[in-house]
DNA sequence: CTACTCCGTTCATTATCTGAACTTAGGTTC
DNA sequence: GAACCTAAGTTCAGATAATGAACGGAGTAG
């Protein structure tokens, strides 16, 4: 399979990693959701090619993940932010952030904690069932096909 | 930056996709949480060369994501599974499928649905405080610098 | 003996990424 | 008003990684 077949996959996994699955793609987003949103920011940061910084936003604003609009005139000058639809990958990065804390933190802590505003707490984040509200772990959920047609979809791990 | 670099990075987004930030990766974990556990059905089912799957179950059972343990002799075969480090990732893979869900899923729905065993709903995940278990998004959210020394930590998004 | 299965390895071709230089359009310093 | 600076790209030769196809090894089935 190539990488581009992604996208026709009958799986949201697939089909998500189709935009967001790339390289540096979640680093990109990582530094937008720190809240980073300029061309020179991404690439003085991320240390990559400007090539494939350009590549990379333009793909996510294509995909309608971050919107390109001018902050300034003459020079034009654009920066990049997240749509509804990048905001919704919020659970994406948290899922990442709380891997990498809980398995290579060491003894000294996490890089970066994170407070709720809401109750003033450093937290992780914890997922829970949308119609019950009991925390899920992999072995309590148990997948089948859907309307949308899946590849054989047994129980899990 | 070169990619081997992301694990040194004071961030534990960038020293989680170190290990499961490559193309194949996520995918083949996707299948891992799916049940499936031996090469040739990987193999298979992406349609990668079998060379890149060689390579990313190594480096999954280096970094004890997997674990490759014989399930018969004579021929000694081998089968990849889901270490607790590996189910920890479980949350990464459900935010991605929830993300390719809502976004990605058209008119018909998902291609999978998953069952919630402890209420027997069909749901998709809700990320909640650890602390006082209310709904968080990306608004909610202050990251500062940690224990671990952060790169530059502003507001999100 | 031949065919088949599972799990790999090897390697030439092809695709992708990197690093450095260049461009564009205007701003700042002196 | 020449020299230099910034932000946001583009271009391209060379290095790196992925692909697909063939090959190997260790056993089983007939």
């Amino acid at each position: 399979m190539k990488w581009d077949d992604l996208a026709r996959e009958p799986c949201s996994v697939a089909r998500s990693l189709a935009v967001i699955g790339d390289r540096w793609t979640l680093m990109i987003l990582r530094d937008v959701f720190l809240g980073v949103r300029r061309f020179e920011a991404f690439q003085a940061r991320l240390g990559i090619s400007r090539s494939i910084v350009t590549e990379r936003l333009n793909l996510l604003v294509a995909e309608g993940v971050l919107e390109r609009r001018p902050y300034q005139d003459r020079p034009v000058r654009h920066e990049y932010r997240l749509t509804d639809k990048g905001l919704d990958l919020h659970p994406v990065i948290m899922a990442l952030v709380d891997w990498g804390d809980r398995h290579y933190a060491g003894a000294v802590g996490p890089p970066i904690l994170r407070r709720h505003k809401g109750c003033g707490c450093d937290f992780h984040a914890v997922q829970v069932c949308s119609e019950c509200g009991e925390p899920v772990t992999a072995r309590d959920v148990e997948a089948r096909p859907g309307p949308g047609v899946a590849p054989e979809a047994k129980p899990v791990a």
